[in-house]
RNA sequence: GGUACCGUGGCCGAGUGGCUAGGCAGAGGUCUGCAAAACCUCGUACAGCGGUUCGACUCCGCUCGGUACCUCCA
């Protein structure tokens, strides 16, 4: 079966071809980084990370494309208009860009955490003022904006009426043009448009702003939608395989994407798979910062939340992100976090268990052989189906008893041909390694001295259990879990530990 | 108000017209000096009411409840 994905665009699962066979062109909006990432941030980071790991598995030269939004929006409509970045760094007395490169290294640090793979390319808004400006005067030039007191407006009801065939307005979000027109909120600061649905392409700077860059149309600074259309035509193409993004992004934000390539570009339709996350919340909630419940990931990372009981490893999030499908809004809390957190470790040590087991067919019992092979040829089939990691961490859990079995002798070591045992050693790398991108969750013992005080502890221990002095045996056990280093005794009367 | 989507056992969460999702928690058991871990067994869930069907959690309708977008937002 090859890899179908779900289009927002067409509303259905479609078979995955990229326009040039063997390569793929993907966009994901990034952050804006105004401030601090928070879990929200982590899904579709994670999301896209596991579309861009497995197409490279695939065997596709992907080039991945993450923009970084550096440049400040306004509340386009808003009350009072107002630059995020330009009020922050006034706040914080910080230039603008010496903020926006706090919070960029930031959100890469958590990027790492989480072990998601860089982008290709991660250009800035920034960065791309130029191009952005070009942009803006080819869609003047063509008709479909006009300017207004220094700013530069899209004009939506003309391209709606004149792309009604190609790229008509309103097809990737779900909206009738006219619906819009009337249910739109009356805000108020839109005497400058000529139409309450037109959206800025470029922005008039107030006297005080401090990040303006000069233009055809005077002093100011970029719409909040034309960086995406700029940078990823200029890094994949006029029409590229895939963009991605969470699904709060689809209006206004993609649809006026596709609304300013499109002009650009002759009718074109910017990609061809839209790939959107649903939202994360917290007890029911989405989470942001009108509601109060935002998570920030330093906070997640070290436990320092009034919603949270404990620190919380960024292993332990991917996971509980995985474990849902990413067009579920995926429900967070302390217990479900727990959940995942307990779940993984324990899949995790499975995993190093699988490294320790040998099999020889001896005693080989057809039908265990049987199931595991099964679990392990639908593993590529969760995943062509839209990504189904869901499943595929279903099917992982389930060998993980047989795994253990064996190796806690409850299973024969011979009831698993050879060849099965190494498939599975092979999938287990492959799948929850290469493509989940799961990485060990517990402290790397990679310290020598501290590995060799535990090894003399154990042994302490070791002889005072010969000795029946239990209290001493207890009190070494029990004190060492205390700092986070639990001791297991296994079947084989070896003593093993790890460390959180 | 407009437009989507959702409502699954204590919690999280897949999924399908008839065949065990999975995880966490919980109960019992094996092992163990004890414990932990591991392993085995256990819940027969799919908002409510109708309809279609041989058969629906899965399709249709209605009702109730919830969420999201329409405004910066991952």
């Amino acid at each position: 079966m090859p890899l179908q994905v779900y289009n927002s665009y067409s509303r259905q699962k479609e078979v995955f071809t990229p326009i040039t066979e063997g390569y793929v062109g993907m966009y994901v909006c990034g952050p804006t980084v105004s401030g601090e990432s928070h879990l929200g941030h982590a899904r579709p980071y994670v999301t896209f990370d596991i579309v861009y790991r497995y197409l490279n598995h695939l065997g596709y030269k992907v080039r991945y494309v993450r923009n970084i939004t550096d440049a400040g929006h306004f509340e386009e409509e808003g009350r009072e208009a107002e630059d995020k970045i330009s009020k922050k760094a006034v706040l914080e007395k910080l230039e603008p860009m010496e903020l926006v490169t706090k919070y960029t290294n930031l959100f890469h640090w958590a990027m790492k955490q989480f072990n998601n793979t860089e982008p290709s390319i991660e250009p800035t808004a920034t960065g791309h003022i130029v191009e952005q400006i070009e942009m803006i005067k080819k869609i003047v030039a063509a008709g479909y904006a006009y300017e207004s007191k220094g700013s530069v407006y899209f004009d939506v009801k003309k391209y709606a009426a004149d792309f009604a065939g190609s790229t008509p307005y309103g097809k990737l979000s779900g909206r009738v043009m006219d619906d819009m027109l009337t249910t739109t909120r009356n805000l108020e600061g839109q005497d400058e448009k000529q139409d309450k649905a037109d959206f800025a392409l470029w922005k008039a700077a107030p006297p005080r702003h401090i990040m303006r860059w000069a233009s055809p149309w005077g002093e100011g600074f970029p719409g909040w939608h034309i960086e995406c259309s700029a940078m990823s035509s200029k890094y994949l193409g006029e029409e590229f395989d895939i963009h991605g993004g969470g699904m709060d992004l689809q209006f206004p934000h993609h649809e006026s994407e596709i609304a300013q390539s499109s002009v650009c570009f002759h009718g074109k339709l910017m990609a061809r798979y839209w790939m959107h996350n649903n939202m994360i919340t917290i007890n029911g909630k989405k989470m942001g910062k009108s509601y109060n419940n935002v998570i920030k990931l330093t906070e997640l990372f070290s436990g320092d939340h009034p919603l949270l009981s404990q620190a919380y490893h960024p292993m332990a999030i991917r996971f509980a992100i995985l474990q849902s499908h990413y067009r579920s809004t995926l429900d967070f809390s302390n217990d479900a976090l727990l959940a995942a957190d307990k779940a993984f470790k324990r899949l995790w040590e499975s995993y190093e268990n699988l490294q320790k087991i040998t099999a020889n067919g001896s005693q080989l019992d057809e039908v265990l052989e049987q199931r595991v092979q099964q679990l392990l040829h639908e593993l590529p089939e969760h995943m062509d189906d839209d990504f189904n990691t869901a499943k595929v961490v279903a099917n992982l859990f389930e060998l993980a008893p047989i795994i253990n079995g064996i190796k806690g002798g409850q299973i024969s070591a011979g009831a698993l041909s050879e060849e099965t045992l190494s498939l599975m050693k092979q999938s287990f790398d492959l799948w929850l390694v290469d493509v989940l991108g799961m990485q060990n969750p517990f402290v790397d013992a990679d310290n020598q001295a501290l590995g060799s005080v535990v090894d003399i502890l154990i042994d302490v221990r070791r002889k005072a259990k010969a000795d029946k002095n239990y209290k001493l045996s207890d009190a070494i056990r029990n004190d060492l879990l205390t700092i986070g280093i639990t001791l297991k005794d296994e079947k084989d009367g070896t003593v093993s530990w790890s460390m959180n």
